[in-house]
DNA sequence: TTATTTTAAGACAAAATAGTCCTAAAACTT
DNA sequence: AAGTTTTAGGACTATTTTGTCTTAAAATAA
């Protein structure tokens, strides 16, 4: 598994923020049950998104969660990295503590370049591209069964 | 993390046997000193490449584990997919169950690309390949600190 | 036969990840 | 002012992963 729980919930979310494409408050309520997540196990995790900037919260009525900027200028990669860390896309795939250009293990290379692939796939898309092709295609950013509400 | 730290010292310590390239069998106590991995740990994990008939195992003094095949003929793939199950060529990057073909995320397209590139990587290289590379450049299967022993 | 070396197998413990629950604080509503 | 809705934050529990320990079984050696 790529990416932890914790990051899959929260590129969900923020993904299913930009499809809505507003500038309201949307309550992490709402958020948690369209796409079938934990509420409390959502709120800590858009809570440290909202601690790095990347989301703007309100309390009380209409109150809720909302990204800081507009979801064309967000890409993915600040989502990950925020969740999971920078070192993902630095660690050896052998998890040897030393491994760099220095002193690369047998795979560096051809790890590296996979590493930095999949960390372009995510730099060069942003949230609101992703979204628009979910809308478009039908794709699925929600845990749903079927089409219905499209 | 791609792999998990079972399938990490599950790489390492086959590719330690390709590059002995021998036919006796090699103690497990032995690898996991050379490679600072627990022996515990390691036992477990080799015994489960054992299981799928990846490794051979033998009892008693001169007793240990050899590769069940050449390794030249052994690819990472089958390595990993032992240990951390195909699972990891077929999810979803988002964790969507239902995440496919006929109804994929909005990522599934450009994710499955890369990891297909992933996949194919693993399944192109061979443990002899790499831990070849290994001795030859220097490079590190194990985890100590320096080239001395080269 | 007895002791030694090694893998096999399972119980157990520790750490990390995932998920739940409760109370407080802020903002709004009446 | 009092009650309601929402995020904030912490304690707590559950599950999975990682790691340790002990005993058994197989093979060898004395």
């Amino acid at each position: 598994m790529l990416l932890s729980k914790s990051c899959e919930y929260g590129l969900r979310a923020t993904l299913y923020l930009a499809s809505l494409d507003d500038d309201t408050f949307t309550s992490i309520r709402q958020i948690s049950d369209k796409l079938d997540i934990s509420y409390h196990f959502l709120t800590k995790i858009l809570q440290q998104l909202t601690a790095k900037g990347l989301l703007e919260s309100f309390k009380g009525p209409n109150g809720g969660v909302k990204l800081a900027k507009s979801g064309k200028k967000i890409q993915l990669l600040e989502i990950v990295e925020a969740i999971d860390g920078g070192e993902l896309f630095t660690e050896c795939v052998l998890g040897l503590p030393g491994c760099g250009m220095k002193k690369p293990c047998a795979l560096h290379d051809k790890w590296m370049n996979r590493r930095n692939g999949i960390k372009d796939m995510m730099e060069s898309t942003s949230l609101s591209e992703l979204s628009e092709q979910s809308i478009s295609n039908c794709f699925r950013i929600t845990a749903d069964k079927g089409l219905e509400e499209l």
